[in-house]
DNA sequence: TGACATATACGACAAACGTCGTATATTATC
DNA sequence: GATAATATACGACGTTTGTCGTATATGTCA
């Protein structure tokens, strides 16, 4: 199929990744009590996912110790800003204020949220002038 | 590998959706013209693409004539509200305000988004309560 | 009426994904 | 020291995805 080449995580790396964000850097069976809490899964396909991650560079392990320690190889921000920048370009156009417009109606913002949301722009408008 | 039972378009499916969302009902010459501007593809590749599409119901064939219209059998609203309720959730950790600032560092909206966006939020704000 | 253009149908293929089972090595525990 | 627990390594499988080539039907036109 091959299009993939790039170091783009999947679903279940973007789920593995999400737990080495949260906890830091963990053994496979740290990572691997996360997900079963989520989803039927053996312990077998955690491993074998953070080894094709390592392979991809998308985790960086320490197998200095039997039970290897893995963590995450890309920053959380950078990886949130990729798919985010993406799924804009994919679907909206290449419009933020169309994604935006999505957001708020699958979401439904909380007033909090809402504030926040609201000092983003007026951070944005003060750093892009 | 089987996990996507659900109708959910692809990437390549995702490009067609926006075609035939932006031109109306088109022929496969039609969307293949406009997928060639963007990427090399052969014409049979996007008839098959199209051929699945009709299968999964993402697309609607009338096939009265010897060349088939193709038109969207899916909303553009409703699709793009599930894709970003979906990074949401896997991401963002359910956050509509961390995906906004992950969208507005990724893309740079320009003022006038900005304040499209601030008017979406007024409507957010006024709708919730 | 041929020759050619253009349409659909569909089988096939390589790669990626997600998954698991089995083999094997290492550490604990009695 | 034998047994059980736990670790990694890795081959394999069923699907999906994206891609294309080939076969075949239908329309056009000199």
């Amino acid at each position: 199929m091959g299009r993939n080449d790039s170091g783009k995580a999947t679903d279940a790396e973007l789920q593995i990744l999400n737990v080495l964000w949260h906890s830091g850097p963990s053994t496979v069976r740290d990572v691997h009590d996360a997900l079963i809490k989520m989803r039927d899964i053996r312990y077998t396909t955690t491993l074998k996912t953070l080894q094709v991650m390592t392979k991809k560079g998308l985790v960086e392990r320490d197998s200095s110790s039997r039970a290897h320690i893995y963590e995450a190889g890309v920053d959380q921000a950078e990886t949130q800003r990729e798919l985010v920048g993406d799924l804009v370009d994919k679907v909206f156009n290449g419009s933020a204020a169309g994604l935006v417009a999505g957001a708020l109606s699958a979401k439904q913002a909380s007033p909090e949220e809402i504030a926040a949301i609201r000092r983003l722009l007026d951070e944005a408008e003060g750093g892009a002038q």
